[in-house]
DNA sequence: GTCTATAATCGGATAGAC
DNA sequence: GTCTATCCGATTATAGAC
């Protein structure tokens, strides 16, 4: 029922997958049909909505076109799955490092406006989005994967942002970062996950002057 | 191997049951055995460990020391039960509503801190907190848990929150008090859901100092 | 109210042909 | 590389005895 693909004929043919970079090496092996990544992207956009436990292989094979051995094929476990799927292409902690150096640069706007308009244009890549929201969900039911997120916003968001928290004690670094971490992840969730209304449709620098200089003073203010 | 009880012997005597409110009127029906309750405390529990599909009819009533039928006969479907069990005692709008009282008449601190501690205190509440993780949760993976975890956010959080803003405009009520839900679900989810951890074991006083100003200026400062 | 079957379904995983 | 067939475990849910 949930597959109701009307036909279902054309399916062994998968020439059509668009080429990668190809920047002069030749892209892979000989014997490679592309079949790989549509199972990955797939898997990226079911456990994103679903779930580690929601989704299923059965259903990621339905959305990529191909035979639900296959994925065991490629992949061996669920679990393998899901650790390749939401193995990202971009480390985020360079992106902080970029609204950080970018923030000192410029005098104009804060460094707390800049690091929200990053979070916020990464929720806009499908693929960044994507992952993050597979581990989000995945979290709350799989202990697993709760490692892994705990494990990405330590050391990815709060390792990285406590560099940039106007304090000398290391302790109180992370402190700062971590606070900062929970408002941005808050405002993710009211918007993506939630669906918050006034929250979900707000202009990314209406946002961006609303909760920048709260970073800012979670990073380096006066804290009570 | 979850549920390695020691022995399970003694099962069937159910007498053990804490007596609620009894108020001068007869407590419940004669044919009463506290069955029920102890399905729902189980259940509040699991949903809470788990979420919704994460969470069995048979763990929880290995749990409750039940059978899994007995489940079924008090409550229908797994549906039903995640139903009764998320339904709160205590109306959280009526917390929120308190705390926005006592801040108004406290010019000793803020009303953002009171928000903060009024929070902080619910969360140490078992049956709030399970509920409000249940709900969290289940709502990663269900449809119809997340509306239901909106509706409480929007309603009794949102709701009660927006009246409180210092603006005339009700839509920018609403959105100020999306911000401020933003910060404490943040707040809630990064302590409690992932453990961060500088966070996880800071104190009540000195969060409610770090984000109470954040609140007072969603709530009714500049935003931009 | 409580428990013992048991039906019906679904999902992960494997073996092996092509 | 791809697919068919199948096994196995877990789970919700029901019927009905006591």
């Amino acid at each position: 029922m949930t597959n109701g693909s009307p036909g279902r004929t054309e399916r062994a043919g998968r020439t059509e997958r668009p080429r990668a970079g190809r920047s002069g090496r030749t892209g892979r092996r000989g014997g490679d049909s592309g079949t790989r990544e549509a199972i990955l992207d797939a898997a990226r956009k079911r456990f994103a909505a679903h779930g580690y436990g929601g989704a299923t292989i059965r259903g990621i094979a339905a959305d990529a076109r191909v035979d639900p051995a296959l994925v065991h094929h490629f992949f061996g476990t669920k679990e393998r799955l899901f650790a390749a799927a939401v193995r990202l292409p971009v480390v985020p902690g360079e992106l902080i490092s970029s609204a950080l150096a970018a923030g000192a640069g410029d005098p104009g706007s804060s460094l707390g406006e800049h690091l929200v308009l990053t979070a916020l244009a990464a929720w806009d890549v499908a693929e960044i989005r994507d992952t993050f929201l597979g581990l989000l969900r995945s979290a709350a039911t799989s202990e697993q994967a709760l490692i892994m997120l705990r494990e990405f916003v330590t050391e990815a968001i709060v390792g990285r942002l406590s560099a940039a928290a106007g304090t000398a004690d290391p302790a109180q670094a992370r402190y700062r970062a971590a606070l900062v971490a929970s408002q941005v992840v808050g405002l993710g969730i009211a918007r993506q996950v939630l669906g918050l209304e006034p929250l979900a449709e707000a202009g990314r620098a209406e946002l961006a002057a609303a909760v920048g200089p709260t970073l800012d003073r979670y990073l380096s203010g006066d804290l009570g």
